[in-house]
RNA sequence: GCCCAAGUGGCGGAAUGGUAGACGCAGCGGAUUCAAAAUCCGCCGGUGGUGACACCGUGCCGGUUCGAGUCCGGCCUUGGGUACCA
């Protein structure tokens, strides 16, 4: 009798699916192709478990996929640029690019033991030029094809580090390290056009049948198409050469309820007005050191400042004219009507300010006037109008906005407009680990795209003989004069290469596209790119469904326009599948904190790592301190906040597979999962448990007969049946609790050795996609021919699913009272008969007769009294 | 703030509008053992009852239905996103 011993197992059958080849990915004429794709993982420095459950969900579907006659791509790289190895070169010193890869070297070899089917061969980094020059070449035919333009955006500038900070590096408005006051910085920027692209990417998410319902909904909302009116209030008097205020309103039936006109800080009126008024300018520098987050500037308390301007309203009298903090230049015009009275916002602000309050309508059962609540007129109710422009006395808020809409349009002021919500994507970073953007800016000939001869424009390593110092805030390729200083590729004069690299989302929006020709001298190269794509897979997280899958998206529609991608890659996920995440407490101390020399540094948060804390009769503590921890409720796993839990020390203790059988089995994929220690103990026994089942089988008297074979055989086909429709369903915690029934079934068995053989080959079949290793460990001890991981998936023979009686529950009223056996076919009268006989109906009816009898058949009968 | 989800025993969770709690963990009881570990068997939502059984029970309030964890309306709490974290 052996032990179930992963160690060796593992590392045996990785080795052999090595030397087979079997997970390179093959074209293959005879077979459907199949890509399945997790999305590709950050280089942070080490796996968590987190990944473990992504890839080992991908892994299922490949296998499966595998197993069901596909040639399958399952490839994996490295989403390698981004802020935290600037941020690790900062703290100690080292290079971005060696901490890069230095930590994806550590993960490649994380990867390994976990078994996965990944085609290693086509593993490829963003931060490799190879790769990056491709991008380049990318960036300039979308330039060429007009996707591409360039102009001033706003961004967060720390002015004592002189340095532009990610939204992340803001904390209450100040530099993460300096502590400085943050202020907005105006610097031309490159974007791409995405706006122009919003309302075939608005329509084509419903044609995205295979994915969730929740990421179209988001992504709709997110692109927030609108129909509204964009008019123009005349000044009052003209000012600074402006003469009117183009305001735009998704709600012109509250038209008549208009109390004031709100600008935008960066209007141009009020850009004017605060050169001429220094109370306007302090305001508007006020408002310069608000987040410019979208959830900061709405959460913020709503402040204005009165331009002692107006403008004339088309219904009568003058609007006063006031800049508000709440209002966004990004947005419409910049400049917005408010209506206190069917706008909370806009109430708000009229209360603090004692501006007027005019209701536009009267709900039918309410005539009492806005106190503190403002009352938003329906879309699709009717209510009683009054003052509407267009004579409306009736109807629906819909109505109110056309009628409205078609009013401005006659009288001249104003049209219909559709508006979209969506905002063209500012591509440019002020930062070195990044793709640099190819263009050089020249004296004469101004902005010039890089020849693609001379592509990768590869980032400097070093500054001459001289290390870069990423300890000096700010750009380093903006300090360095031998890569920044080139000939302008027009006139050959010196000019000046563009320092701004590309935002990493650029990186992740075409990688699936270059796994199918990772070395192709082209961006992709079309023979490959026509026959793997689309990714008929996709696994990623939740997080993702937004910005990533909308740029992504965008991009495939790029590629296309600039040849790089056939017409019907349009969408190129044909299905998503979103996984929750790995949450884990967290535990930490509010700030300030100190550095070693006893400096203030981070203001934030600090957060722990468990084995930081202790328990105490009284709560947390920090270990061997006095200082109390906050527990945080069990959060998204991530570097920052150090609940990371590290995979390896569960793989080492108990195998690979162990691992994967448990991160599948302890939560439905889709929701976020807590880890917990505990569960990877039963996993373990589970998979042993199957091992020592297999030795018992194998030591049976080939020859000897049995009992119930026929019904462990059905049980069988069951199963087949039950988990084939788990994997394709991602349901795969309701497949392993299948599994398990069923090896409980199994090692109960009496049948004969025959048919126990069957079942325990067809068990570590169902069992191959989640545990492999074991899967084909026991093929091998079972005679099994060739590689499990090769044999054709088992299908469940129908007619041994057919059950030839069925039990029916017999409810009273809606609850379960009884239940009764029936043969399957057996009519619904006499079913009703057999009913209305039964014990428990007969006392409920208490000689009466049924008020109602429903009987679904073969599922359930309900009696009424 | 806004958009999108989720909420079921002590815990993770199962349940095409049709027997709520499958399967697993923890716990309790038993077998085996000199003893333990390991393994195996049984019990396991709450209240009342010896029991048959009865009543209550899927975050909260209301609705639709013969029947609601599931559908609809309104809340609460937690999580994700909120455009320079990836």
């Amino acid at each position: 009798m052996s032990r179930y011993d992963p160690a060796t197992i593992e590392a045996r059958w990785q080795k052999a699916w090595a030397e087979a080849g079997l997970f390179t990915a093959k074209r293959d004429p005879s077979k459907p192709k199949y890509y399945v794709l997790e999305m590709f993982p950050y280089p942070s420095g080490r796996l968590h478990i987190g990944h473990v459950r992504n890839y080992a969900m991908g892994d299922v579907i490949a296998r499966y996929k595998i197993a069901t006659g596909h040639a399958v791509l399952h490839p994996m790289g490295f989403d390698a640029f981004g802020m935290p190895a600037e941020n690790a070169a900062m703290a100690s010193g080292g290079h971005p690019k060696d901490w890069t890869y230095a930590n994806i070297d550590t993960m490649v070899e994380q990867f390994k033991p976990l078994g996965l089917s990944l085609d290693w061969s086509r593993m490829f980094a963003t931060c490799d030029p190879e790769y990056y020059g491709q991008q380049q070449a990318l960036f300039l035919d979308m330039l060429e094809a007009g996707l591409i333009d360039r102009r001033p955006a706003v961004v967060n500038w720390d002015p004592v580090d002189m340095t532009v900070l990610a939204n992340e590096q803001v904390i209450d408005g100040k530099g993460w390290r300096s502590g400085a006051e943050v202020e907005k910085r105006e610097l031309t920027q490159w974007f791409f056009k995405i706006t122009d692209m919003a309302e075939e990417l608005l329509e084509a998410l419903d044609g995205l049948d295979d994915w969730p319902a929740k990421v179209r909904l988001m992504q709709e909302n997110w692109i927030g198409r609108s129909r509204g009116l964009e008019m123009t209030f005349p000044m009052t008097a003209p000012h600074a050469g402006i003469d009117g205020i183009t305001v735009y309103t998704t709600r012109p039936d509250t038209l008549a309820g208009a109390s004031f006109i709100g600008l935008s800080p960066g209007h141009p009126l009020t850009k004017a007005l605060a050169e001429e008024n220094a109370d306007l300018a302090a305001f508007v520098d006020e408002c310069k050191k608000m987040d410019t987050t979208e959830a900061a500037l709405e959460k913020a308390e709503k402040k204005g400042f009165d331009t002692g301007l107006t403008v004339d309203n088309p219904l009568g009298g003058t609007l006063p004219i006031w800049v508000a903090n709440f209002v966004l230049m990004d947005y419409g015009t910049g400049a917005i009507f408010a209506c206190p009275a069917h706008d909370q916002r806009d109430l708000d602000f009229a209360r603090k300010y004692n501006l007027p309050v005019i209701d536009t309508f009267f709900a039918e059962s309410d005539d009492t006037p806005v106190e503190t609540d403002a009352f938003v007129p329906p879309k699709t109710e009717k209510v009683r109008w009054v003052n509407q422009p267009a004579g409306l006395t009736e109807g629906t808020g819909e109505e109110a906005v056309e009628a409205t809409i078609d009013w401005a349009e006659a009288q001249g002021i104003g049209q219909g407009k559709v508006q979209f919500r969506l905002r063209d994507w500012g591509l440019s970073r002020q930062r070195y680990w990044g793709c640099p953007i190819p263009i050089v800016h020249c004296e004469d000939c101004g902005v010039v795209p890089e020849k693609k001869d001379n592509l990768p424009i590869e980032l400097p390593y070093d500054n001459g003989n001289e290390p870069i110092d990423f300890s000096i805030p700010g750009n380093p390729l903006d300090r360095h004069p031998t890569w920044r200083d080139v000939p302008c590729p027009a006139c050959g004069k010196m000019a000046k290469r563009e320092t701004d690299t590309m935002d990493t989302f650029v990186d992740s929006s075409w990688y699936y596209t270059r796994f199918t020709a990772p070395r192709a001298d082209t961006p992709t190269d079309l023979d490959e790119v026509g026959y793997w794509m689309n990714v008929d897979q996709y696994i990623g997280g939740i997080e993702h469904a937004i910005l990533h899958l909308l740029y992504s998206r965008f991009f495939a529609r790029a590629m296309i326009k600039t040849g790089h991608l056939p017409e019907s890659a349009a969408e190129p996920f044909d299905a998503l599948f979103t996984q929750g995440m790995v949450t884990h407490a967290a535990f930490s101390i509010a700030g300030p904190h100190f550095d070693k020399e006893g400096q203030p540094t981070y203001s934030r948060t600090r957060y722990l790592y468990p084995e930081e804390v202790e328990k105490r009769s009284d709560g947390m503590y920090e270990k061997g301190t006095e200082t109390r921890v906050v527990t945080h409720p069990p959060m998204k796993m991530s570097k920052s906040k150090n609940n990371v839990v590290d995979p390896l020390a569960i793989i080492s203790q108990y195998g690979a597979d162990t691992a994967r059988w448990f991160v599948l089995s302890d939560s439905p994929p889709e929701r976020d999962v807590e880890w917990t220690a505990s569960g990877a103990e039963a996993a373990n026994k589970h998979l042993a448990r199957v091992w020592n089942l297999c030795d018992r089988i194998a030591a049976m008297d080939p020859d000897g007969n049995g009992q119930g074979d026929e019904d462990l055989l059905r049980e069988m086909h069951k199963t087949i049946r039950d988990v084939t429709m788990g994997v394709e369903s991602f349901g795969f915690n309701a497949a392993i609790a299948r599994l398990y029934a069923f090896t409980g079934v199994l090692s109960k068995s009496k049948a004969s050795h025959k048919v126990q053989r069957e079942a325990v080959m067809t068990l570590a079949q169902l069992m191959a996609p989640m545990t492999p290793h074991l899967a084909e460990d026991v093929w091998h001890h079972q005679g099994g021919e060739g590689l499990c991981a090769a044999a054709p998936w088992p299908i469940a023979d129908e007619a041994m699913l057919v059950e030839a009686t069925v039990t029916l529950p017999i409810q009273i009223n809606g609850k379960r009272r009884d239940e009764i056996s029936v043969p399957k076919d057996m009519p619904k009268d006499e079913v009703e008969k057999l009913v209305l006989a039964n014990e428990a109906v007969m006392r409920a009816l208490d000689g009466g007769q049924p008020k109602k009898l429903i009987v679904v058949p073969g599922r359930i009968v309900n009696v009424v009294v």
